[in-house]
DNA sequence: CAGGATCCCTATCGATACTG
DNA sequence: CAGTATCGATAGGGATCCTG
């Protein structure tokens, strides 16, 4: 057991020289436009606002507290964050009345419409798969289980 | 500047009861199934499983150095545990042959594919809407900047 | 080649307290 | 009501080394 079967540096080595001299694959996406796109969906699909999302597109125009009423496992750091990052895209607008009992009300642009719109697909595909899901991993972790026992 | 100019405490205690009385707003959803789907979605929207499936949606059946080597800035640990997650959850298969030279490949299965085919709708929001977000965030930004200096 | 194990650091989030 | 500020826990993720 104390030799090494192979040599695995020579194996590394000539995967180098492949990898150096090989022309690099066809790059079709922008680099640019592919980081942001990841940046804009991976802000987006955060959790929160996703519920955010869907708060405001069921019920409307909402005040901060009737938001946090409808997320209840938010906290009001989270939601406060959430909403101004939503604001700074451009997903929702803010309105605050200069009335003294403060009131500040939150609604979807209609480029937060479209962004609901566009989700639809996932958040249809995630109900419509969510039994093979949980197949799949109790499949899964029956077989490490397995290995393991 | 020492006066309170309105009792919050009080508008805090009507609220209070208000709630209390109110009716609870149309829980349309069920929560559980609610929080499956926010927790796949989640899980599913991350930065790198979008990039794998992405690399795997485009360039097919593929071993797991090319995969690396198509998303430069992943680290090994980050993509050998996004991989297990994607086959835990039924996303892709991982294919060993057992040769001297470990050879291991990915590919994306039915559920996974049907993953790539449900994002695409997000993925072009985010393309046809990203400079708009852009612009949005500058007004933003330049809006708070402004009253900051 | 494919990945396990380890250390370590930072970003994130929750809870709490305070304010206009 | 609608926030801001602060602190402490903790998990995510990178860098490095090691192995079959």
């Amino acid at each position: 057991m104390s030799q090494l079967p192979f040599a695995w540096d020579e194996i590394a080595e000539a995967k180098r020289i492949r990898d150096e001299t090989a022309p690099p694959p066809n790059e079709e996406i922008d680099p640019k436009l592919e980081a942001l796109v990841t940046q804009i969906i991976g802000q987006v699909a955060d959790k929160w606002t996703m519920l955010v999302l869907e708060e405001l597109e069921e019920r409307g125009c909402l005040r901060f507290t009737q938001i946090a009423r409808g997320i209840p496992d938010i906290s009001q750091k989270m939601l406060t964050q959430t909403l101004r990052q939503m604001e700074r895209e451009g997903l929702l607008t803010r309105t605050v009345h200069p009335v003294v009992p403060p009131h500040v009300d939150y609604e979807l642009t209609d480029l937060g419409h479209s962004l609901g719109a566009a989700f639809c697909g996932v958040w249809l595909w995630a109900e419509e798969n969510m039994d093979r899901i949980e197949r799949a991993r109790a499949d899964f972790d029956a077989r490490a289980g397995v290995v393991k026992a």
